[in-house]
DNA sequence: CTGAAAGCGCTAACAG
DNA sequence: CTGTTAGCGCTTTCAG
């Protein structure tokens, strides 16, 4: 049996009270008490038990980070980029983190929300009643990877990484660029699609035939979308794919058509992911810092827990070209 | 405020320990009571508190996993691999999955084992001492990607993984043969490496000039690291990487020195990750089914935990080899 | 099959 | 600064 609050209150000589104050606030007890205590606790290897302590507080100290994405999960590297971000600011504050992905969100929510946790961070596509259940629950929320009204979001900077994508392009002289459009997450899809539309109509450039070109989100649908693309007359000197896998087939169909990368075709990814260095050339990308949108996701719902009220309603995290071999 | 059991027993004019009862061992109680008790609590919207429940019964229904690998973390495909399998286990049993990776795990083993889980999955490389302390704090312990005496281990048949690419390789005609292996798990480099040698010696091969070689786990040390073993005189014509990424460094290399693959070079990767499908001319690659690793574990530790004594010590996960372009 | 009641280990008023 | 004490919500003997 562990030693409890009781056994370190006698062999100490004083009251629980005091003991409970000396691991859980310090400053309240006096130093020379304080250090009787821990004494005590040392002797018994006492570890206060976080249990009875939630029990008491009606707190538990603990966040859940939920995947909604069907099909993929904690696989996907950029939602297990945000993972270790929580991961890392969560521990560091003597959180404890569960993760789960939404699958059978049922089960997962009914589970979650018998009081177990205080707030959860949703990745990526959340049902907006999903969200609403939880709020109503009383457990914080906090989304990351997307964006919904009265919730605070942490986003990514896509706007900024598309432009600066089709900046490079256009300075290397593309004219004709088109986008690879694969099914991702809707909102990423549509941020990152009318982001590259504008971006090419401020610069009077032409969407490459074949336009932007929605794919499903695999190397091997890329790889045929693209070949289709690649192959047609007028084809784009450039392809921007919405993301690295996309741009993998790209580089793929490219290959099996002879054309030499960058001369004939530059490519373009999204999200610089590992894969990036791996590919041959090495894919030019657009860097998005995951870990730093799930520090950041994890540190607004912490601060919601603190009943901190100025939280921002929308953070988001900048995002950044890196340029490689293949443009 | 939550509806509690108080709640459900007072509506439903039964005593709370029916309602409790009613919920955790449904056939202890009459049907026609049991129906009452539901009826109430669908009525209050009763979710027992599993907060309260572990503290009545001294025990969370909870687990960990702990990620034993410097740097690397959830981020780690294979890893999170095993993550996803560990998941889905424990939440079709209803348990919840903490995760965290080793970092600083004098801080993480003490939040853990404040009685917060009844168990925890160690991944990859963990210490010895780490795994006797959760045991003196009677917390059971699972290895997955690492063995250890007392401890049920599950591992992937790395053996017969790297003996089936050894034989096609040889198949294919290739005599002088490399492992190219990087710094990774040394459980993982040890089984590999030896199994590869013994392969090798098996059907009289000779190890490929430069033998096997080490470098450092990134692409950018394979890439160089291949790049010096292809170009002296007697090079391999084949090279078996010691993972996938290592692989890829291999494929660049040959890229760079215009060898042609499969026909100059034949390449051989370890792991099966997504990378293959993205590489051309696609890898090769050995694979292991890190989800079903992640289930197994789980199961084991469920196991353990439910008191079953015959445990397997050692669960061996068959691997296969998945042959594609690259040989 | 059901009820009464004693905890599980800690916290948070409240009082001193 | 410290002690007393009443819970937190559920489980689990032990009786009936």
């Amino acid at each position: 049996m562990n030693a409890t609050i009781y056994d370190v209150s006698r062999l100490s000589g004083v009251s629980t009270a005091t003991v409970s104050r000396a691991f859980s606030d310090p400053e309240r007890v006096r130093p020379a008490t304080r250090r009787k205590v821990y004494e005590a606790a040392a002797v018994l290897h006492y570890q206060p038990n976080a249990i009875a302590r939630a029990m008491a507080r009606q707190r538990t100290d603990k966040i859940a980070y939920l995947i909604c994405k069907k099909g993929a999960t904690i696989l996907d590297e950029f939602y297990a980029g945000i993972c270790d971000g929580i991961m890392r600011t969560a521990n560091r504050s003597d959180y404890q983190l569960l993760v789960s992905t939404e699958e059978d969100w049922r089960l997962t929510v009914s589970t979650l929300q018998s009081k177990q946790i205080d707030g959860v961070i949703l990745g990526g596509d959340a049902p907006a009643e999903l969200v609403s259940q939880f709020q109503s629950q009383n457990v914080a929320v906090v989304l990351v990877n997307n964006r919904l009204a009265g919730v605070p979001c942490v986003v990514a900077d896509e706007e900024g990484g598309v432009r600066q994508g089709v900046e490079l392009l256009a300075q290397r002289g593309h004219r004709r660029i088109s986008m690879l459009v694969g099914r991702l997450n809707p909102y990423v899809v549509r941020e990152r699609y009318s982001a590259f539309l504008a971006a090419m109509g401020e610069r009077g450039l032409s969407v490459g035939a074949g336009g932007a070109r929605m794919c499903d989100a695999d190397v091997e649908s890329a790889t045929a979308a693209a070949l289709d693309l690649l192959k047609g007359k007028d084809r784009p000197t450039a392809v921007f794919g919405a993301n690295d896998v996309i741009a993998a087939g790209v580089i793929k169909a490219a290959r099996r058509l002879g054309l030499r990368l960058p001369e004939d075709l530059a490519v373009m990814g999204y999200d610089d992911s590992t894969v990036c260095a791996m590919l041959e050339p090495e894919l030019t990308s657009v860097h998005i810092d995951c870990r730093q949108m799930g520090e950041l996701a994890a540190a607004r719902l912490m601060a919601l827990l603190d009943g901190q009220s100025d939280i921002p309603p929308l953070t988001v995290v900048p995002t950044q070209l890196r340029v490689r071999r293949s443009v």
